[in-house]
This record gives structure tokens, sequence and C-alpha cells, in this order.
RNA sequence: GGUUCGGUAGUUCAGUUGGUUAGAAUACCUGCCUGUCACGCAGGGGGUCGCGGGUUCGAGUCCCGUCCGGACCGCCA
């Protein structure tokens, strides 16, 4: 038998079943194990549809199944053989009725000990299965991302296609922009000492596209960026970007509110509820955050004024008392405030501490204050957060908007230990009404909350505040979409004025000349009919992983970057020889 | 740039106040085993304790430095 010449397979490894019973088939793919037996041997077979039992009888085929022994774990083999009804079968597996006598083996290609277990529960650390991300691949965990990743993709494709949305690439080589993320910078060579920059985002391209006429454009496209990596940022990441002319910021909403319902649908066969609204400063009010998690309660009651002036110096001395209820969390015991205090005073977290109340069962309070508070001043609070007995109160204080900040965080560790975030469970919400510039005091100008070419509500309040100068009271006509917690998609209806852009510029610092030069192109088009229009982008990556019940946007990804953004497997980035540094005018030869 | 946790067998980890020859599980190798499917049983090999320096009679353990990795803060229009 020459496999060269013959077909490497009839079927795969996770499609036999008892119909198959007496048929002769022709199987290829990778040693799960094997298991010897005496004069039996079994080897568990796999490819990317699953696994297959194979089976060696010494008695029937010495030779066979001598060869058989010697297949070590992720050999390649070709089997030929007879599919039979197992004599004892496996519940467990897809193919666990049948097994395969085999009648023929073909090593196709051996294989080194892997590093790890190709197993769902893999031995292997994050490290050395990002090394040889190739056998982590194997996993079928992995793939199995892979392949949600491939549904989302095509899912969303399917979508936009219907809407009559055109799919245009746009380029990777352009042009460098200070305003934002840093760029990665590509040196070119025909152009000695200039560089190219990669996207952040193909943002001035795709409102050059509707000043073009194309009034519906998607782009499933990397975005670069050259800042510090998390677990759900990466330098080089997948945006679902898209534009629309002739539209409003609730026609946008609606488009890809249908998106993001037809994605769940189709994909996690899950029907997503009413997608609500809800203003920047709101989100700030009740969550401490823009993109709150809306799954659990635990809603922020702010004490400022009940609990001022009682004598007690950090809350006299504070801007904002706000605190949360836990419900049913009274019994918590010394320790575990004390674990909750330390969680807020973490430097990531940076709280100063933590003051609870507990509402103790038979009406009483017994709080970390009770030295400057009656029991009486407890039950204001207690009927403030509409408490019930067996309840925790979690206050905190400070300046208002690091105290939200430190209870956000708290909030959603008492969501984590109270098991209200559950993977399972999808709750979207828009936040809109965002402030459109934020004051820098390090650099001493505004700068874009969203970016430099959102529109800001076109209103009667708003041009007042342009006229009284109140720039930072802007609000943008911007909207995230965000879920579970999670900042999934962010857009705004664009400014499309000349003047106003120009004006925008002016207010972010750049002089008429840098404006010019860095985005003359796009407000010359502004000169040529320019339609009124808006958009979105949504972070692919973390969609896959919203989905996949993931936190961590790597595991989504085929071949992604580690912490500090090297490619552990390429060992990239490296050096280039001193020849091409020469080519690109790199080199100090010259100097 | 910072905070924090970690680096010990191929792998995942344990290793007590600093004290004999550094252990376990798993993987690997050999033998036995005819219905296994995390097969089982018996045996075996496998260590620059990340690296450099210091303290000490003695360092995996303590100290200093450094490199690497994870999570996070800053940063991410």
């Amino acid at each position: 038998m020459t496999p060269t010449t013959e077909i490497y397979r009839s079927h795969t490894c996770g499609e036999l079943t008892k119909d198959h019973v007496g048929q002769e088939v022709i199987l290829s793919g990778w040693v799960q194990r094997s298991r010897e037996l005496g004069g039996l041997t079994f080897i568990d077979l796999r490819d990317r549809y699953g696994l297959t039992q194979l089976a060696f009888n010494m008695e029937k085929d010495s030779d066979l199944c001598g060869q058989a022994r010697k297949v070590g774990r992720e050999y390649v083999l070709r089997v030929t053989g007879m599919v039979r009804e197992r004599e004892s079968k496996n519940a467990a597996m897809a193919t666990g009725d049948i097994e395969i006598e085999v009648s023929d083996l073909f090593i196709l290609d051996d294989s080194e000990t892997p590093p790890f277990t190709i197993e769902e529960n893999t031995d292997g650390g994050e490290e050395l299965r990002m090394k040889y991300r190739y056998l982590d691949l194997r996993r079928k965990v992995v793939q199995e991302n892979i392949v949600l990743r491939h549904k989302l993709a095509q899912q969303v494709r399917s979508y936009l296609n219907q809407q009559d949305f055109l799919e245009i690439e746009t380029p990777f080589l352009i042009k460098s922009t200070p305003e934002g993320a840093r760029d990665f910078v590509v040196p070119s060579r025909m152009n000695e000492g200039q560089f190219y920059a990669l996207p952040q985002s193909p943002q001035t391209f795709k409102q050059l596209l509707m000043v073009a006429g194309y009034d519906r454009y998607y782009q499933i496209v990397k975005c670069f960026r050259d800042e510090d990596l998390r677990a759900d940022r990466q330098p080089e990441f997948t945006q679902i970007d898209c534009e629309m002319s002739f539209v409003r910021q609730q026609d946008v909403r609606r488009v890809f509110e249908g998106l993001v319902r037809h994605l769940f649908k189709e994909v996690k066969g899950i029907e997503l509820g009413d997608i609500p609204l809800m203003p920047y400063k709101e989100a700030l009010r009740l969550y401490g955050s823009d993109k709150p998690d809306i799954r659990f309660g635990m809603k922020f009651v702010e004490l400022t004024e009940l609990a001022k002036g009682k004598g007690f110096q950090v809350f006299d001395q504070s801007e904002i008392i706000v605190g949360i209820k836990a419900e049913g969390c009274a019994e918590y015991s010394r320790k575990q405030l004390d674990a909750l205090t330390d969680f807020v005073r973490k430097p990531q977290v940076g709280g100063k501490g933590l003051v609870y109340v507990k509402c103790n069962s038979d009406g009483t309070f017994k709080s970390s204050v009770d030295k400057f508070f009656t029991q009486a001043d407890l039950k204001a609070w207690k009927e403030s957060f509409d408490a019930k007995e067996g309840d925790l109160l979690l206050v905190v204080s400070g300046d208002t908007i690091k105290s939200r900040e430190v209870l956000c965080e708290l909030r959603l560790e008492m969501g984590n230990q109270l098991g209200l975030r559950k993977r399972n469970e999808y709750m979207a919400l828009w936040v809109n009404d965002f402030p459109l510039l934020e004051w820098d005091e390090d650099t001493s100008r505004h700068h874009a909350l969203h970016h430099p070419f959102t529109s800001f509500l076109k209103n009667d309040t708003e041009r007042k505040k342009i006229a009284e100068g109140r720039l930072t009271s802007l609000v943008a006509d911007a909207y995230d979409l965000v879920i579970n917690g999670v900042e999934v998609g962010g857009g705004s209806i664009r400014i499309t004025e000349r003047e106003v852009q120009a004006e925008m510029l002016k207010w972010l610092g750049f002089t008429e000349q840098e404006a010019k030069a860095q985005f003359g192109f796009l407000m010359d088009a502004f000169k040529f009919g320019t339609p009124p229009h808006g958009g979105i982008a949504f972070g692919f990556d973390r969609i896959c992983a919203l989905l996949g019940g993931s936190d961590s946007i790597r595991d989504f990804i085929a071949f992604p970057k580690n912490n500090s953004g090297r490619d552990v497997m390429l060992d990239a980035p490296a050096g280039i020889s001193i020849e091409q540094l020469d080519e690109l005018g790199l080199s100090n030869k010259k100097q």
C-alpha cells in the first residue's frame, strides 16, 4: 500500500456510527492515546472531528499488532479497516458504539513526545502552550474557540450583507497621527527616513467611503496599537468596523442592536433581551463605571447628606459617601470583612478603607463606625438602601470619582463572590451622552474621549456651551455597547462640516498647520458634498471571548502575543541584519 | 514606568526554624496483562532548584541584583 497513490481517508474520525458497521473505511489522524492489554491494543485516532478507536489483535495479526505497539502519541496514521460494533461500548464517546478492526496501518509521520498533554485539561502551563501553539491548537477546547470565532465572523457577514452593507478593505500602510494610542511604524525603503504607520482603526478611510457614497460599509479588520497588553488587549486585534450615511444615533443603534441579537441567536441560540439605554452620568452614579455589568443590582446609594456631620472625620472630609447593599451577607465574619477591606486597599483598587454595617436579624446594627453613629442613624442608612434584616452595607467615601471607582471594583468583587456574574447569562446595555472632551492636566490641553471626529449633540444647549467656552461639558453624539460589563463596541455620529472639524482640532490643541498636515485630506474631502454619517466598531476578539465564556481574548486568537507583546513561538520581535537596516536608512553606518 | 504573584524532573507542583542522598503525581522507557477507553500491575531512567553575587560550617530555603512569565495600575483617541 502506498498512501501517495491512494486516498488518505474515506471518513473523518468523528462520524462513524453503528450504521457503518461492516463497511471498510480509511481514516487518517493523530494518535491521541494507545492502550495495550496483552494481546489487544487500542489506539484512539483523533482529527478535527472527533476520536475513533482502532483495535488490533495479537492473535489475528501479530505483525500488525506489533506495529501498532510502536506508535507513540501524536504520530500521524492512515489506517484501513472494517467498522465493527464494540464488545464493550463507551457511551461518553460520539463514536463509542464502534471501532475499526484495522487491516492496514501506515505511519504518515512520527512525532516526538509532546511537551504537554493534548487533552481538555492539559498539564501544560500558559507559556509552554504559547511556545508550542500548534500543539495547543490541537486541543479540543482551543479548537472550539477557533471554530466559534469562525462562526461569529460568518454571521457578522451574513447579517450585514443582508442589510446592504459592503465589505471594503482599507490600507494597512498609512500615516502616523499623534492622537490616541502609540502607532506601530514601518520604515519606507523607497522614501528614506520616512515611515508608514499601521492603522489603529480605519476611521478616516471609512469616513472617506461615506463621502464617496458607499453608504453602508463594514470590514472585519486588523487594527494595531502599540500599548501595553492585558488579558483583553493585544497589540494587533480585530474589529468589526462599520459606517453608515444618512443616519442618526438611534438609527445606528437599531441596526447594530440587530447585529448583536443575530449573533447571540445564530451562534449561541440565546434570545438577547431588550437593550436598555443609559446616559453616561447615570452609569457613573449607579455603578461607578461607564461599562457597568447590569446582570445584577447592587446599585450605588449615596449617603452624603445623611452621614456627614456626625463627627466621623473621614466622612466629614469627604466629597461623597456612597455604598452598596450585599443581600444576605450580614453573617460575614470578621475575617471576610477584613478581606474585603484588604481588597479595597489593594493598590490596583486604591481605596483607603471600607465601612460596613451589618443589618442584624433582630433589627439591631453592628458597624465599623458604631462609635460615631447611633442605631437610629444606621436605621436611616438601612432605609436609604431599602435593605432588609440580614443585609450587609458596604460604604466608601472620599472624592467622587475615586470613591465611585473603588466601589465599582468592590461591587464586581461581591458580584463574583456571590455568584451573580454567571458565564452563560448575558445582559447588554447602551451607554450614551458621553462627554466630548476631557481636560488633560499633564499636557494642558483637551483630549477627545472618543476620537476627534466625534460630533457633539446638535442642539441649542450644546451651542450655548460652545459660545460660553464650557467645552468639557459638551455632550458627544457617541454610544458604547456594553455586555456583562465588557465594552464590546463603541461609535459616534461624526463631524461632517469642514469648519466644525477644524474647530474641534483647534480645541484639541492642533495648530492650523498641524491640523492641515494630519487631517487635511479629510477636511478637503468634506468640501465635496459630505453626507451626514456615523458608525460603530466592535472588538471582535472580545465578542468571541464573551460568547466563549472566557475573560481572555488570547484563547480566541490562533497565534496571540504574550504579556510583553512577544510571539514566543516565533521569538518576535527580533533584531534585523545590518544590511536590512542599511537598506532602510536606519543603520548607523553613515553617521 | 509601577504594584503584585511566580520560576524546583519532559510537565504540573510540594519542599517545615537554613541541616543526611531534593520528593509526589503525571508523562517517558522496560516487562506482564485479550475488551480497554484517565486501563491495570511491577520495575526503571530523569534535576545547573531561572541566572549572578552575598551571608553562613552549611542555601532550593535568608539578603542584593538581574532575566523570564502571569494578573493588574499607568497607558489603551
